[in-house]
RNA sequence: GGGGCGGUAGCUCAGUUGGUCAGAGCAGAGGACUCAUAAUCCUUUUGUCGUGGGUUCAAGCCCCACCCGCCCUACCA
């Protein structure tokens, strides 16, 4: 069974934990958990990584300020972002965690892949270095200034020219096969205007990356090289490949879901998983992930989250406040993905009063109640359907292949658009046909209309379950489908079987009061 | 400086390759109904489609210039 089904990876980028987690980090696993549970109510043998990243000089400096080690802050910090994915009910099948053993296996094992095919070197990486940003500039970006001494123009501080021994990677070697990749793979990146910043950078042309460091040693070792360690993006993008396996390349796991279908990433690292990654890749002559989906920021009320601004939220504080379901719901509706959002309380109690209590909750529960009352309970019997009742049926029937389609680019809000539309046209059915009419003249054809709106319920609720896995179980538990097969989207040509006993109904989504 | 994207009703935004394209949702106003979580349904107000030119029989949709906003501009996640 599970060896017919066609595998799907997807990935999340893993997070720096050196500090706690927060909305934005929310909102990318979010998405991904809907598109990976999609994809496994739709029969695909899905496999799901999300984790942290924690090597590199920030964690060491963080730790050192806290006076701990970083292993300590990196195994607090990560056990924090793995409790919010738990908060928010995500379906990872893999925390990955780039101090886990089988990492620094894979780590090492692409950068002998890339140094066998004559792409790594040892040489001098020289410019421009101010100790206080512990960083170098360009010199683009640095003058003299009266007291002769050269500073940054960035951030004021002085710098000096200094020279450090370090391994590169000759990623100028790839700037045609990357151009060539996408031309060829219109859909590698997106969203397009992303995509486009991406290309055009490449088209500028690509220096040759330094990719080792000797100043500090809290990452993974450079494999025959004990001063070195590894520039941490070399080690963290190689995460996706470690969680299939790697460098075992032979095992079932990696054949299987190497490589990776989808890495969901926020628009600031576009650049590392666009370019240096297909590029150490092609280096390491394994396959390339298919597609790198950009994702936008959150913005409080149209305000950039800043802790100096103090309006920085924690996930928990968000799901507690409206519940994980409505969080969902509102950042998967309400941004575009791929684009920057913005939220505040009230578009936030807007989504949850409109869409899920009146349009979605509303909608079920007038069509239950009407059903426990009048109709013994259970599955009403329809008669003749009427071409009202067959169009409204029709429009929820194609709603499948729209998310399927809508899906398939991560466009989350357009499908649920076109879900709410198909409930906003059965709540104008409901109240054209007027069953509650019905009930005193022709109860044939109250039946029939409750089963027709009954039997919409029942699709959209299997096509909520991604976004919502709580609220769509309640519905179908309300609808009478038990877990199972019957609520996966193989079950979303079938139809409510007539006299199948309905527990009595209960509203599923809560209002706020604005 | 170079580059990428936007600027459409009060708000958030849709608008494929130019020809009912001036729209949707929310908010506001009026009405209807009572099955339902005072929910739902119907009707309805506002737009110089950033500015100025141009191409065309025809332009939010193409071209040019300009104004405004956001983002990127390499080795600090």
């Amino acid at each position: 069974m599970t060896s017919e089904q066609t595998p799907f990876f997807i990935t999340t980028a893993i997070s720096y934990p050196n500090g706690v987690p927060h909305i934005g980090h929310a909102y990318e696993v979010i998405a991904t958990d809907a598109m990976a549970r999609f994809k496994r109510l739709d029969g695909y043998d899905v496999f799901f990584m999300t984790g942290t990243d924690e090597h590199g000089q920030k964690m060491l400096q963080t730790a050192e300020r806290e006076g701990i080690t970083p292993r300590e802050l990196a195994q607090r910090n990560s056990d924090a972002f793995q409790a919010m994915n738990d908060e928010l009910g995500i379906s990872y099948d893999r925390f990955i965690r780039t101090t886990d053993s089988d990492h620094y296996a894979a780590a090492q094992a692409i950068w002998k892949r890339m140094e066998a095919n004559g792409d790594i070197y040892l040489d001098k990486y020289a410019g421009w270095y101010s100790v206080r940003d512990e960083a170098f500039h360009a010199e683009d970006d640095t003058e003299v200034r009266e007291d002769g001494l050269r500073y940054s123009k960035e951030t004021d501080t002085e710098v000096v020219w200094t020279e450090e021994e370090s391994y590169f990677f000759r990623l100028s070697a790839y700037q045609d096969k990357l151009l060539e990749l996408y031309k060829s793979q219109p859909e590698f990146g997106a969203p397009h205007t992303r995509f486009n910043e991406v290309i055009r950078f490449v088209e500028r042309g690509l220096e040759d990356l330094s990719i080792s460091r000797t100043t500090f040693d809290w990452g993974v070792p450079v494999p025959g090289n004990k001063d070195h360690v590894m520039y941490v993006w070399v080690d963290a993008l190689t995460n996706y490949l470690t969680g299939t396996g790697f460098p075992d390349i032979e095992s079932e796991s990696f054949k299987k879901y190497w490589p990776a279908d989808v890495h969901v990433i926020g628009k600031d690292i576009s650049r590392f998983h666009a370019i240096y990654w297909p590029a150490f890749l092609m280096s390491a002559k394994l396959p390339l992930p298919k597609r790198v989906m950009i994702h936008g920021f959150l913005h409080n009320n149209g305000v950039k989250m800043s802790k100096s601004l103090g309006n920085v939220v924690a996930p928990a504080d968000f799901v507690s406040q409206y519940g994980l379901d409505q969080v969902r719901y509102f950042f998967l509706r309400e941004v575009p993905f791929g684009a920057d959002g913005s939220y505040s309380h009230d578009s936030i109690v807007g989504r949850m009063n409109s869409d899920l209590a009146n349009n979605l909750g509303n909608l079920a529960q007038r069509s239950l109640s009407m059903v426990a009352k009048n109709c013994g309970g259970a599955v009403p019997t329809p008669v003749e359907l009427t071409d009202a009742d067959q169009q409204i049926l029709a429009d929820a029937g194609k709603l499948l292949e729209i998310c399927r389609d809508t899906f398939s680019r991560q466009d989350f809000s357009k499908a649920l658009e076109a879900i709410w539309t198909v409930l906003g046209d059965t709540n104008a059915y409901f109240a054209d046909q007027a069953p509650w009419v019905l009930r005193k003249t022709d109860l044939a054809r109250m039946e029939t209309v409750l089963y027709v709106t009954l039997e919409v319920v029942r699709r959209v609720a299997l096509l909520v379950q991604p976004v919502m896995p709580a609220a769509a179980a309640s519905l179908l538990e309300v609808l009478g489908q038990p877990e199972g097969s019957a609520r996966e989207f193989g079950s979303f040509d079938t139809v409510l079987v007539a006299g199948t006993e309905l527990p009595p109904p209960a509203p599923i989504f809560p209002k706020l009061d604005s």
